[in-house]
DNA sequence: TATGAATGAGTATTCATTCAT
DNA sequence: GATGAATGAATACTCATTCAT
């Protein structure tokens, strides 16, 4: 996906922006030094300061590829035209978060509890979306309905990414029974 | 609670716990530090020390306290003889906690994400109360729906806790509609 | 020893009193807390400085019990009138020592390092007495015989304190034979 | 020793090993701050902790090159074909010692008392040179008169470092006089 | 681009000492 | 005499960041 002439630079940046994922995601970003970053990402210290300026710029640069692998997942939802379908993937989408990124979506979830980067209206068009699918339902709440799946969907997405949530399948068809999809 | 000679010890602290709570709770464990704390309570550093060993001791002895008022919480759904209260005041639950009691449930959630101190058991019994609910009532799947239950009880203490939550009474009769309680 | 009516406080002071001794002996008078010596002691730390002021006070207290033991056993090889006596008394010296109180020994050995602490003249008189005694005997050089056997004498001494001499009596009885007495 | 490009950083380390030595050996390892360190050597007090990653590696650091020293100087005796030239040399050897590197000694003698860093086994190679000597030499008890000698020698060097050692060169005649040398 | 030496401010914690009781 | 709460200065060590190379 790169420019040959990059491969080298680019490795060394991605390596660092790995390593900070992880370590965000896993041990928080006070409890990081960007030393231990730099040490596992096998780069200089320095070297994160050059490619992003200090350590927010770091997480920064982290946060927006979370965000764009959020709306990645979200897109899907958001272009059907099926009711049904709307509720249903929505349902699935906890369920469907790759091992492989976790940490993306570990990080996102904890940060939500620091002010500066809790921004509610993230989840504003998969609200609006199922709003509209509940009120082709004939819910008779259908904002009220969107809001408390989507509180369904966050509950879900921390349990399974805190590691405890033995009974995921049985959970879903539970839901999916619930709501009929 | 304290014997009128030992006003003085405890007011002391008593204002360490209660600035250090504030300080955990809004800004995070690893960002704050005990001089900080110190600075806020108007107590030297070292009697941070002398009274709780270490931060880590400090922040225990606040999360016990934090327990504490979640047991008391607790306590008044999980003697409930009917079925339909019990549901009822899971829902009202998380509308009860005082603003003055906020700080203690911050931290209590923010900490879910600390392995260290996320323990998945402490809802159990709410849990079983809920089932057994749920069970009383004829649900199909009581055990999904407690769980369902305590997962919207959560986000939604999520949700107050970080300041969004703006149709509150609306979403609460809401659930309770939909449970029939 | 004590009038019966002063037990209770000086049965603390000389608790204070042990208590130190044994950790400035064994981990060195600045490696040794106030407060540990308190906690070891069963006292409060308060009254530690009630009792010697402050830690220097406290130091100098038991260094001046150590060197009254320090001349206790020189006093009788001081009232000798036999010069091979004097001698033979000077080698048995450090193998005299009591367990009991190799800590004030330890004490002295250590501090000697100690510009402050260390007080080369506290030997004058027995190197005296031992000039004495060589002259007596006929030696050539009887003070740098004695001032040797005193070097020896310590080197002894210390490496009996540190728990590295294993032939003891070997090697008394290899001094005394090379000393004729 | 060093690389012209590299004078720079090891200047400011061997800067640190320079100030550390003279504040370990004179005033106390414990006694000593790393920020009194870095003040004297006129650094950062991090610098410190980036080369020597603690106080306990900084001082390892000093003990290392201190060993050496004390290694060249035992060198020379031990390649002595010659008995009675290993005894003069080592009559000699407290002698030798440059005030240049008193403070190396003073640490190390300072250091025996601490159980740690007190290695009676440093010594072995010269006692059994020394036993080897005196056995050629038709000494009666040659491994005692060794350790008799050896005891002597730590001694004069106590003395010396000490600064109490006024007789130097009577004293060492003496010495080889007695041991006919 | 990349390194690694260097820093200054900060961190948790300890220490000797004071003082009201 | 004795306690223990309280302090301010110090301690070893870490951190994010800078900069010369």
């Amino acid at each position: 996906m790169q420019v040959i002439t990059h491969i080298y630079m680019t490795d060394k940046k991605e390596k660092i922006l790995k390593s900070a994922l992880e370590l965000f995601a896993n041990e928080g970003v006070n409890a990081t030094s960007t030393s231990k970053i730099a040490k596992i990402a096998g780069v200089s210290e320095g070297l994160i300061f050059r490619h992003f300026n200090n350590k927010k710029g770091l997480l920064n640069s982290i946060i927006e590829s979370a965000e764009e692998k959020a709306n990645d997942l979200f897109a899907d939802i958001l272009k059907q035209k099926d009711a049904k379908s709307v509720i249903k993937k929505t349902i699935d989408l906890p369920f469907l978060i790759k091992k492989s990124e976790y940490d993306y979506w570990k990080l996102q979830f904890k940060l939500k509890w620091e002010e500066e980067y809790n921004n509610p209206k993230k989840m504003q068009p998969l609200i609006e979306k199922l709003t509209w699918a509940f009120l082709e339902l004939n819910y008779e709440k259908p904002s009220l309905e969107a809001q408390h799946l989507i509180q369904t969907f966050e509950s879900i997405s921390t349990e399974i990414l805190k590691g405890n949530f033995s009974n995921q399948n049985e959970f879903k068809q539970f839901l999916k029974h619930k709501y009929s999809v």
